[in-house]
DNA sequence: ATACACCCTATACCTAGGTACAGGCTCAAG
DNA sequence: CTTGAGCCTGTACCTAGGTATAGGGTGTAT
């Protein structure tokens, strides 16, 4: 096992392995996400092995976190991007980060709408039932006629 | 150009070419929905030509709206195959369905979670500009904290 | 009858997001 | 000082969801 400096003075460092346990992430993703560039570790030691500093654990949740909500690498590159200019472009991260805002409230008009849709099959297969033919593809054709 | 039998007697239908005009989608894509077996054909001509009746343009559209609120092709597979044994399972059509609205509800409510976490980072920005550090990070990581 | 757009199958290739070796160092323990 | 878990790079392979291409038939207009 390798040695952390956790008696004081310096910081606490982590191995690839101990955070990829950390998170349930497999090491190769996270060398991965190093090679696309969106999970850079923080230095290396002297043999090469990577070292990551506390805050580590806590970015690559938010990366898994992000992406089950359906966004890309590219869009959480972009997401995580918004940190690293920080001294200058604090304006330039709120704008981004209010399209990114309008994106999301999109997706969640729209699954609102699938809901809807998925409703109204279930309250029409109660009403019908047990005789009738089940009402999927008029509700499937209402759905595909509203909007887009 | 393939005839319709349009006028009177015998139903309209479609070639290939003219659905995917329709809905704004590469013939392949629609020859490989029908190999993965979600969009099957009507008929075929004895030419061997794919036939089409009129509501091919609404399932297909269907197909590519669900996917757009991230469904997989199998999910959409499942969704659609609510209909096929029509005449006996309309409860379990129902039961089906439900689940999926549960699916898209927990969906909605992350999506709802990751945009209040998006609007503390905005506000954050706002407050702060333009001297001090973007507190993104600390952000970050209180949403990586809260639940999952 | 021949041009041309459209259809057919089969197979290959592409991006995104990983996962799995192969072959070779490194560190702590016995 | 050897063994074994864990690290390194590089390359290959995998699933999902398509897109492209090769080689050939079809239907209509001129």
């Amino acid at each position: 096992m390798y040695r952390d400096t956790s008696l004081d003075g310096e910081p606490m460092t982590f191995t690839i392995g101990q955070v990829a346990a950390a998170v349930d992430v497999n090491v190769q993703t996270i060398r991965y996400y190093e090679r696309r560039g969106l999970f850079p570790a923080d230095r290396r030691t002297p043999a090469g092995y990577r070292q990551y500093a506390d805050d580590a654990v806590a970015r690559l949740r938010f990366i898994k976190h992000a992406q089950d909500l359906g966004f890309s690498l590219s869009e959480i590159q972009e997401l995580l991007g918004l940190r690293v200019r920080h001294g200058s472009a604090c304006d330039t991260v709120e704008r981004k980060t209010r399209k990114k805002i309008e994106v999301v409230q999109q997706r969640i008009r729209d699954l609102q709408r699938m809901k809807r849709t998925l409703e109204r099959l279930a309250a029409a297969c109660a009403v019908r039932r047990p005789t009738a033919e089940c009402p999927i593809l008029e509700v499937l054709e209402d759905h595909a006629d509203v909007s887009h």
